[in-house]
RNA sequence: GGAGAGAUGGCUGAGUGGUCGAAAGCGGCACCCUGCUAAGGUGUUACACGGGUUACCGUGUCGAGGGUUCGAAUCCCUCUCUCUCCGCCA
């Protein structure tokens, strides 16, 4: 969430960035001047009523001392009465201000860094560099690859859950937990990741922490009759870790991994990727979290990308690094990197990971601080990004390593988490 | 699911209507003292918001929300969470 002061203090500049990426900042019915002035509202009433506290502590006191000396205090008790009553009613208005304003607030998006190239979706987004040599032969959609060799089921899974689920069987169940095991290990035996398991449901209020609620309840499953959620990403339960506590500075830089399943309701994308195993409602992912100081995010977010790109790189898959546009940003990042792995069936780039840096939007939502010497408690900066979604990555390995007998081949360091299984192939 | 107990500052833990933002201890910080296997002394040490150039002032916060009262950490109601025992279960 954008800081408070901020809004009062550099709302030219606020909206000028929150503007570039399509925020609803135009007219006095926006969201943007409806904070402003929701903002100057919450605060006259809390000044009027904390005037009011102030009558009533006071004479609250004097009561006290009256009645403890034994002297009449009955006129006071009558004036506060009187004074209680008002006290109440302002006090129901100022909280439904207060309400109100932070309603608005929490829909605000986090604006872009200034650095961030102008543009208004996917096409705009920069190219920054690419790695590889993407083979160009005619190679099969991995969904046909998966299923002569008998190892993708769309048919179970589309029958036992519905569509946008997927059955692996036998090499591919496999390689789907190899996948898993040789990113944590590699983010954490190499890149120094401290390694986290964390609840796949969580409440409203870590929803909210790293911006997916309120306003994107659409794209979340949430249980029935209760106030819990399934994750979309690990990073909701771990940057949520250290939710509403200030840590000390000499525990910065904080860096987990952790290995989730991410449930997404994929409300919005009716019709895209409907085949195959691109755009699923279950997937797993294994996730890299930065917490930081704010002046070292921008260089984190740069090391936490190139670990994502080194599992790339290990399993030699082609792909390209591309900086998004400010209309292409998600709700929380003001800097984001996609990393695309080339799908040689489609011959094109996919995103197979998203490197985002979120500045102290998360930090100040989810009550995350740190305070260094006798300074004031400042809110951390977070990063993190997919080290990789394992599902598309296990789609590339298919497409990328199908051989023309129609076998795929193992990269070389996934084999000994293959079991030394070298080549998938029908028997 | 049933029964009971509890939730207070970074931690432990006192506090049953006014002098409590809250004893004490630990931890942290600052200064002082001491030359010996780092001990002692003194002081200081929550967060948020608003006001003021600074010292500072005001308000709120003792799990959350509501109520009683001139006044609530303290009394009442609701909820959440934790712990113990039982049941069930991986």
């Amino acid at each position: 969430m954008i800081d408070r002061k901020d809004i009062r203090q550099h709302a030219a500049e606020l909206e000028a960035a929150l503007s570039r990426r399509g925020a609803d900042v135009v007219g006095p019915h926006s969201a943007w001047a409806r904070v402003a002035e929701l903002d100057r509202i919450q605060r006259r009433l809390k000044t009027e009523l904390e005037t009011l506290q102030a009558e009533r502590n006071r004479v609250s006191k004097l009561i006290g001392q009256k009645k403890r000396q034994g002297e009449d205090a009955s006129r006071e008790i009558a004036d506060m009465s009187q004074l209680a009553d008002r006290l109440r009613l302002l006090q129901g208005e100022a909280r439904k201000a207060e309400e109100e304003f932070e309603r608005v607030l929490l829909e605000l998006p986090n604006p872009p860094l200034d650095s961030v190239p102008d543009g208004a979706d996917e096409e705009d987004n920069v190219e920054i560099r690419r790695w590889g040599h993407p083979r160009s032969d005619q190679v099969p959609p991995h969904f046909e690859i998966g299923e002569r060799l008998g190892i993708l089921d769309f048919e179970s899974g589309a029958r036992i859950a519905g569509s946008r689920f997927t059955v692996l069987r036998g090499a591919a169940a496999r390689l789907e937990r190899a996948l898993i095991q040789f990113m944590l290990d590699m983010h954490v035996d190499r890149h120094g990741y401290d390694e986290v398991w964390v609840p796949a449901i969580v409440n409203r209020r870590t929803m909210t922490g790293t911006g997916q609620l309120p306003k994107f309840a659409d794209d979340l499953y949430k249980l029935e009759g209760e106030d819990a959620y399934l994750i979309p990403t690990a990073e909701v339960p771990v940057t949520n870790l250290y939710q509403d506590s200030i840590l000390d500075v000499s525990q910065l830089p904080i860096r987990h991994c952790a290995y989730t399943p991410c449930f997404r309701r994929e409300a919005g994308s009716a019709g895209r990727d409907v085949r195959g195993m691109i755009r699923q409602h279950q997937f797993d992912k294994v996730e890299l979290v930065h917490l930081t100081l704010p002046e070292r995010a921008l260089e984190d977010l740069e090391t936490l990308t190139s670990h994502a790109e080194a599992v790339l790189q290990e399993l030699g898959l082609p792909y390209r690094v591309v900086e998004l546009c400010a209309g292409d940003l998600g709700f929380s990042a003001q800097k984001t990197y996609d990393l695309e792995v080339w799908l040689p069936s489609q011959q094109r780039y996919r995103e197979i990971s998203s490197c985002s840096s979120f500045g102290q939007f998360q930090g100040r939502r989810a009550g995350i601080r740190y305070r260094s010497g006798k300074g004031k408690p400042q809110p951390v900066a977070t990063l993190n990004g997919s080290g990789l979604a394992i599902g598309r990555c296990l789609v590339a390995l298919l497409e990328n390593g199908w051989q023309p007998d129609g076998s795929i081949e193992i990269p070389e360091v996934l084999i000994p988490y293959m079991g030394g299984l070298q080549r998938i192939a029908n028997e």
